[in-house]
This record gives structure tokens, C-alpha cells and sequence, in this order.
DNA sequence: GTAGTACTGGACTGCCCAGTACTATAATGG
DNA sequence: CCATTATAGTACTGGGCAGTCCAGTACTAC
């Protein structure tokens, strides 16, 4: 039971990564991808390791185990939530009147959230509350619960200046959240990829789901 | 490497169960309460004959498989979707006008969905949709689907009948249900169960969803 | 009583996987 | 030119798990 005799004569046959710590981006990249094609549980350190090129002890360098290595990826890009969360205030400040703010505030949401790679990152979580609650919670709080937090604020706003007529503005972003996703992304969720809706479809209903926000909750003596 | 000597001389420890085939009954609960709690991949077939208190051979001569004992889980309670879905119709028909028949439909849906063996089961099937696509849609169809589809028929109904004003029934049905779960079904799916919304919450959030329902929907010269 | 059936209990096979150990090689910096 | 560091490559450890096999036991029907 020979071990580790380590006569190796192979030649090199991978170019090395130029800069120091670069593999750690390549890692990223490819448990990024196994984990959100497969799950979890299915997607192998080795599979990692061969997907980014890169041999299995150089991912235990950049991360102590795989648990570390599956948080970074769900909450590695959590801050660009904060762009679109001031996109969105610009979209509505941005608009001709707020009907039309409101409606391109839904269609903008919608293609955010409906997006594959959300949509998989959303499943990868949900599919691992038991084994990561904790997780699962910052997931929430950061991504989904901070656009709600956003849209509570605007509504605010727009209810200070007369434009919008409501008690409870968090109460609102939930209702403009809810109707404007719904659906479609219950479904998509269930759904596997590669049947996305299209664009078209989306703007149909993101504008519907404008439509009755707007008639709960517009002021009665606004503009048109 | 001697195998199987066979030499078992230990006393029945386990009472032998009544019926034919009553175990059968036991495993799919075990299996239920260990799936939906670790995980499929995380509960071990050992762990479900465990806790059936049932050898694995049992096991396997009531389903041929792992994920068959799973498909049976998912899809197994499938039917009882229409107990509710009749209680649906009933519930509008029974309420003394509209308003409250849309407030009492939110109540009941959301309780129901809101349950934590239902959220733990959507947390399953969905981590599980790279795996099982073809259970995922089968699921969705089945469940959630199913309501939508007997929502959009109560609602064709009523703007027959002229108490709701309407174009497109299913848009409102998915409207309603989006308004009706939203936010609190999203949510509750990120966090682990025991932190279970209180009644008088869901009631308020119902009620507050069938207000913005009735705000978009409702006959203008309808009674009260 | 005899045959059939449902079951137990446990061993066993074959496989997979997280994480580690160890040697060898390339790039970088002094 | 040498030391350090990141890396490759690969074998290995320790463990787990799906599914099978087999010997033996209870219960039922005839």
C-alpha cells in the first residue's frame, strides 16, 4: 500500500494563471455555475475544481470548505442590489406623470427578478433553508427584503407630495411587489430554465399589475 | 470474509404489524416528516426505515426506489386540493355580499398556503426542480395551478353575474392570489419554520389584499 | 401442517465525496 | 540566484449511502 511515492515526470500541462490570487475569481465562477445548474449536495469539490481549471487544494486555500464557499456565492453580489435600488427611485422621479413612472418601475422590476440566474439563486436557497437557515435569512433581508424596504421608501415620498393616497406605505410596497411578480414568478420558479417568459409578456403584465396599484391606491385629484 | 453466517438468535423485538401491507402507511409518514424537514438528498433511506420503524427491505418492496418514495410524497396529497377548492366556491356563495365573500376567499387561501407543512413541501420541490423538473411542473399544475384555474372560473362566474368588472378573469385570478400570499408567502419561505405568521396577521394582511383586489375589480354599481 | 407472504435484521457491494498529505513546478520578489 | 508563495497533480482517509442479498420469523389461508 504504496502512498504518495511522488515520482511525477508529467510535463506542466496548464498554463499558469498570471496574477496572484487569480484563481479565486475562476473558483467563483465555476461553483457559481455548478451550484446554481445542480444544487447543492449534487455539485462535487472535485467537479469545482475541474470546471475552474484549477486542482482542489487551491480552492482550499481561497475557501475553508465548501459550506464557505456556497455563502459566497449567495451573497457575494448582494450589494448590487443597491443599484437597482437607485435606478428605481430614478425611474419614477424620471417619468412624465406617475402612471407612467409607476408602470416602468413594474416592467424594470419584473425583468430584474425573472431573470434565470435570480431565479436559480432563488431556488439554490430556498433548497437549503434546512441546512443553512441563516443563510437563508441574510438572503432575504439583503435581496428581496431590501427592494421592499426601497419601494417603502418611494412610496413614502410619493405620499408626502400628494401623488400617491395611502396609510401604510410598507403595506403598499407589498402590494406592488406582490402583484407586479406574482405569478409569473411563483411559476417560474417551478419551472425549469430555458422556458422563460418573453419580454413582451412581461411588460403585458407588469403593466396590468401598474393598473390596479394605481387604482388602490392613486390620489384621486392627480394629474390626467 | 465470511458473509451473512446467519446465526440470529435474537428474540422479535418489534411488534408485527396488523394489517397487510399496513406498513406501507408508516413509511410514507416517516419519509414525509424526514424529507420535509432535512431535505431529499440529506435523509437516508436507513434514517426513513428508522423512523418507520420498518426494515430497509420493506422499504423497498413498497417503492422501488428512492425517488419514487419521493414522487409519492410530492404528488400524494395532490387530490385534496379540490376539498378546497370547492370550499372556494362555497365560500363566496355563503357570504352576505361580495366584499366580504372576496375577504373571507383571502382568509381561508392564505391560512391554508401559509401552513408550515405546505411551505415546507414548496421549499422541497423546489430545491429539488434540477433534479425532478418533470415533479416540480407536475406539482405546480396540480397545487397552485389548480387554484388559479378555480379562481379564474369563480371570477368568470361573478362578472357574469356582474359583480365583478373584468376583462380577463385568469389575469384576475392571478391578481388575487398574487395580492392575497405575496410578501408573506415569499417570506415565510425564507425562513424557517417556528416562525409561523400569527392568525390575526394573516387576517388583516387578507383583508388588506381583498381591499386592493375590490379597488381594481369590483362593478362600479354593485350593492353596498 | 403446509405454502405463501410480509416482514426483520444485518451484512455486503459498489460508489461517491469532503477534506488532507505530500511532492513537484511555476512565477515573483529580493 | 535563491526563497517564498501559489499552484498542480494525485493518492489517500474516513465516512456515508443506495440498493441487494440472505437467513430466519410471524401471520394467514387452505
Amino acid at each position: 500500500m504504496e502512498q504518495a511515492v511522488g515520482v511525477q515526470s508529467g510535463a506542466p500541462k496548464r498554463a499558469r494563471r498570471a496574477g496572484r490570487l487569480a484563481s479565486g475569481g475562476a473558483i467563483r465562477e465555476a461553483a457559481a455555475s455548478l451550484f446554481l445548474e445542480k444544487g447543492y449536495q449534487a455539485t462535487s469539490m472535485d467537479e469545482v475544481a475541474a470546471a475552474a481549471q484549477v486542482s482542489k487544494q487551491t480552492i482550499y486555500t481561497h475557501f475553508a470548505n465548501k459550506e464557505e464557499l456556497f455563502a459566497d456565492l449567495v451573497l457575494g453580489n448582494a450589494e448590487r442590489v443597491e443599484e437597482f435600488v437607485s435606478a428605481m427611485a430614478r425611474t419614477v422621479a424620471d417619468a412624465d406623470d406617475l402612471d407612467s413612472g409607476i408602470r416602468q418601475l413594474a416592467r424594470v422590476y419584473i425583468r430584474l427578478v425573472m431573470r434565470p440566474e435570480v431565479l436559480r439563486l432563488r431556488r439554490l436557497v430556498l433548497g437549503e433553508v434546512g441546512r443553512f437557515p441563516d443563510l437563508a435569512r441574510t438572503y432575504y433581508e439583503r435581496v428581496p427584503g431590501r427592494v421592499i424596504d426601497a419601494l417603502t421608501t418611494l412610496f413614502t415620498e410619493l405620499a408626502h407630495q400628494g401623488r400617491l393616497r395611502l396609510e401604510d406605505p410598507a403595506l403598499a410596497a407589498q402590494h406592488f411587489a406582490s402583484l407586479t411578480l406574482g405569478i409569473p414568478l411563483d411559476r417560474g420558479m417551478f419551472y425549469p430554465i430555458g422556458e422563460t417568459v418573453r419580454d413582451t409578456d412581461l411588460d403585458r403584465m407588469a403593466d396590468a399589475a401598474a393598473r390596479v396599484f394605481l387604482a388602490a391606491y392613486s390620489a384621486p385629484t392627480s394629474h390626467d
